[in-house]
RNA sequence: GCACCCGUAGCUCAGCUGGAUAGAGUGUCGGCCUCCGAAGCCGAAGGUCACUGGUUCGAAUCCAGUCGGGUGCGCCA
């Protein structure tokens, strides 16, 4: 389906052709050899940098190597010219029917469309949201949790085998504190007088975990000593938080594999056995850490630690694994989770973190190499923060739930697919404004409706078809004779249709799901553009009753449009309207 | 002080892991509805790709340094 590939794995059989007979040199390393789409349309259909890139290695001027290569390649119907140009690109000139030759594809391959096995079965860990039990998710944890999801959708279309996993960080202190918060509540819902202290969690979400409490335990808890009921009441607390967060993501449209708790590295042995996983290389050591330059804290002391190597892989400082009370630090189970990832079998591990986590990347990265040996990847992606407008104003909007600004306000606001779409609008590592008036308005300046609309716009076309009689099912578009599609906008619009498998995966590769988004609009202003022709040449329109083939033609063409964008919405999790309201 | 991210049109941002004359949207100005959805389309204007060097056939992209913004920097996660 992708004719870049095609092109491209024919630039290198005439580069073998060329090698063979004895016109280039023998066993040329074609790596860096590409065929894309031109910036300037002017130079055709695709280009190769093949001769400029060879002219070194091989030792002849690049242009003489492109004209040998062009001639080769002109031997191919679907080619009708390769041309010289500027340094030594080669500019290829395509059959419009190579490009038209695609639709049928599309409209069969429906909501599969562009799905790529670029992948080859790879098992990719995508960790992501992973919000503290405490609480709600916020809109940071909203952004976070969509890219996650997206990006994992993304890999999955791109032929990799994709797990998405929640790390719940169930066994820190701010567990505890939950616990206390929770206990409150539940004095509070039995009627005793109480008092919210400072560095307790004052959510009103927490009440109802409290009176559930009161209704379960009666006053058993009264007066009871914390280390009556701290430990129960840590249990029951997370439990209730986490599903909370699940319904949260729910809203989201994300659904989670798997979900880890922390808490079960404890006691387990698990901690204990990745950290002598990396002793075992001699990267684990006793030692004290020198204080940071510039900025040493005032209560500074030299203190001996035990620490994990880091330096050794590129790390600034070794980081230390235990606290000087002899307790883990944050960064030994997350050692132990990522081990257990790597037990697991992945081959490619993503983590999906907020910006203010950068600082923990290198250590991480360190960790995994050595656990692994080098054989797991893992990237980590940092995503900005999230600004909220309306119409232009910073946006505040605390209700029940704290000062913050929840997932669930989001969704109930502007719905999910407009929040999932607009999140996806910006490279995870640029900030993003979110503009609620924005996002519901109902113009091009929203990127959202503009592809629903073409979508819709689509389906639209469709129905006048079948009112006008014509047979528009996908089986009888899909067999359409396109010999007579041929107009400049036509082959505009087919050839951007001819893009998607390729951005599928270069989206794929870079790990990029907003490059989605953005194919996305600019093939919704193609289609608009093209329909927008029918208005001012009826000859032009993609429903004409005195001409059936050519209907049938133009909308397989129109179909191809509608099933790729529902296929790149699918990628994002969005769902396409066949009608706007 | 150090690390990481960022710096592209007045504004908000893309730029296909080094390609040709750097692109969209918005804003400004000017056109297009008896006509498949004007919820839209077309055009004009707008640039020292922060700066200085380097690498090479070729740099917004890679490297070094400088400036500016953001995020972090043992006993929080």
């Amino acid at each position: 389906m992708d004719l870049f590939a095609e092109m491209k794995a024919l630039v290198l059989e005439g580069i073998d052709r060329l090698a063979a007979a004895g016109r280039l040199p023998a066993g040329l390393d074609t790596a860096a050899v590409t065929v894309e789409p031109p910036r300037d349309a002017a130079h055709g259909d695709m280009a190769t940098n093949a001769a400029m890139v060879l002219a070194k290695p091989a030792g002849m001027a690049p242009r003489a190597i492109a004209e040998a290569l062009a001639a080769e390649l002109q031997a191919d119907p679907r080619i009708v010219s390769a041309e010289v140009a500027g340094p030594g690109f080669l500019n290829l000139a395509l059959e419009p029917r190579a490009w038209f030759g695609l639709l049928p594809k599309l409209i069969e391959a429906g909501r599969d469309a562009g799905r790529s096995t670029l992948g080859a079965g790879r098992r990719v860990n995508v960790e992501f949201v992973s919000a503290n039990p405490t609480g709600p998710m916020h809109v940071g944890h909203a952004r976070g949790a969509v890219f996650g999801d997206a990006l994992a959708g993304l890999l999955a279309f791109a032929g990799n085998d994709v797990t998405r996993e929640y790390y719940i960080n169930d066994g820190g202190a701010q567990v505890d504190v939950l616990a206390r918060s929770v206990y409150l509540r539940y004095l509070e819902a039995l009627g005793e007088p109480v008092e919210f202290a400072e560095g307790t969690y004052p959510g009103d979400y927490l009440a109802p975990v409290g009176a559930a409490l009161a209704e379960r335990h009666g006053r058993a808890l009264v007066g009871r000593p914390e280390a009556d009921w701290l430990e129960d009441l840590r249990v029951e607390a997370t439990a209730a938080m986490m599903a909370m967060i699940r319904e949260d993501l729910a809203l989201a449209g994300v659904e989670m594999d798997v979900y880890f708790s922390e808490r079960a590295l404890y006691g387990t042995g698990r901690i204990e056995a990745a950290l002598s996983a990396l002793d075992a290389r001699g990267l684990i050591y006793e030692g004290v850490l020198d204080p940071p330059k510039g900025r040493a804290p005032e209560d500074w002391e030299p203190r001996q630690q035990t620490l994990f190597r880091s330096t050794a892989y590129g790390d600034d400082v070794d980081r230390p694994v235990k606290k000087s009370d002899g307790g883990w630090t944050y960064f030994a189970p997350d050692i132990a989770y990522h081990f257990d990832k790597i037990e697991r079998g992945f081959d490619e591990l993503i983590d999906v973190l907020g910006a203010d986590h950068g600082g923990y990347v290198k250590r991480m990265k360190a960790a995994v190499a050595a656990l692994s040996e080098g054989r797991v990847a893992l990237d980590v992606k940092l995503c900005q923060l999230v600004r909220l407008w309306k119409g232009g104003e910073p946006f505040k909007m605390s209700k029940r739930s704290g000062t913050f600004v929840t997932l669930r306000d989001v969704v109930g606001e502007v719905g999910r697919d407009v929040m999932r779409f607009v999140m996806l609008t910006r490279r995870n590592d640029a900030p993003l404004d979110f503009d609620f008036a924005r996002a519901l308005e109902q113009s091009k300046d929203n990127p959202v409706f503009y592809v629903q609309y073409a979508h819709a716009r689509a389906h639209s076309v469709r129905l006048r078809a079948e009112a006008a009689g014509f047979d528009a099912s996908d089986e009888r578009l899909a067999e359409a004779d396109l010999s007579g599609l041929g107009h400049p906008g036509e082959l505009g619009l087919a050839r951007k249709l001819g893009e998607w498998p390729r951005q599928v995966e270069v989206a794929a590769a870079h790990h990029e799901p907003h490059r989605i988004a953005f194919y996305l609009y600019d093939l919704a202003s193609e289609f608009h553009a093209l329909q927008h022709q029918g208005k001012l040449d009826p000859a032009l329109r993609f429903v004409r009753e005195d001409a059936p083939d050519l209907s049938l033609a133009r909308l397989a063409l129109v179909r191809a449009t509608a099933v790729v964008i529902s296929a790149g919405l699918g990628i994002l999790g969005v769902a396409p309207m066949d009608e706007m309201r």
